[in-house]
DNA sequence: AATCTTTCCTGCCGGC
DNA sequence: TGCCGGCAGGAAAGAT
């Protein structure tokens, strides 16, 4: 599930435990992610310290002396911290040990994440120099994104979603963030007025800062770095809540696709 | 059997 | 004609 405040959960965990601690080891048991996991992050990373731990979009990085460990969580991956001498399990790709007897593994069914090393500077990495406002900082105003769509006539939750534009931004969130401005999901980007990219924005930031305080959404399999559940998913206004009454208006929300993912909103409160 | 949380890549199109 | 950006669709793999 991770989208943005699934990473941030994920990343506030790992804080505490990981940063200012030294990679003793390094197990890979499955390099076969999104791409090839580096045969040599054993050789870099033991004996390395780990000097703080960003977050950038749905990336997150592990800042070390020589260079930077970036790992994405893909649809289906999960940090979490155990004792190093868990017995893995099947889809327990990469462990990352810190002495102690405490770890840092890796588990993703899917395999659609990532485990990769950029040297520095990490930023010019072509995954990372590319991506676009962070939504929980300064620079994410109506106005930057009033600006941006510009003359674009795609929908205006497939231009939320593009990581080019924001990033972090996944489906669940795009979802509730326009239900949360009242604008529907289907309009053309390039048509939306000032004062609406305003409410938008806002509507985003808060949407997001709402998850985080509820550890993300839990849908299937994803967990926080010490195994606790998300429970944004108890709050969703329309998302997964096709023929439902909406919370606001009491009319049906309704399920559509855009771009072959699911896009819920209400047809009443949602112009 | 169809669906799902991600996102890179390819191919097509229109504009200059 | 060629280049570019915008845009839609497909692909990766597993669980339910």
């Amino acid at each position: 599930m991770p989208e943005l405040p699934e990473v941030e959960t994920t990343r506030r965990g790992l804080l505490p435990h990981v940063v200012g601690h030294t990679v003793s080891d390094v197990v890979v048991r499955n390099p076969n992610l999104r791409w090839p996991v580096p045969g040599d992050l054993r050789r870099r990373l033991r004996g390395e310290k780990v000097l703080a731990v960003r977050r950038r979009g749905k990336y997150l990085l592990f800042d070390f002396p020589k260079g930077h460990l970036l790992i994405h969580l893909g649809m289906s991956g999960r940090l979490s911290l155990i004792a190093d001498d868990a017995p893995p399990r099947r889809h327990d790709h990469f462990d990352m040990l810190f002495g102690a007897h405490r770890a840092l593994r890796l588990t993703d069914p899917r395999r659609f994440g990532a485990v990769l090393w950029l040297p520095d500077p990490a930023e010019e990495h072509a995954l990372l120099n590319g991506l676009g406002l962070e939504p929980l900082e300064r620079g994410f105003t109506g106005k930057a994104l009033h600006e941006r769509a510009k003359g674009r006539s795609v929908a205006v939750k497939q231009f939320l979603m593009n990581s080019r534009i924001v990033t972090g931004v996944g489906n669940i969130y795009a979802n509730e963030a326009l239900f949360a401005a009242g604008i529907h999901p289907m309009r053309s980007a390039g048509r939306i007025s000032a004062a609406r990219w305003d409410k938008l924005a806002q509507s985003v930031r808060a949407t997001l800062n709402r998850a985080i305080e509820a550890g993300g959404t839990t849908l299937r399999d994803f967990s926080g770095v010490d195994g606790q559940l998300g429970h944004f998913q108890l709050q969703t206004a329309v998302y997964g809540r096709e023929g439902k009454p909406c919370p606001r208006c009491g009319a049906t929300i309704r399920a559509i696709r855009q771009g072959q993912r699911s896009t819920f909103f209400c047809p009443r409160c949602q112009k």
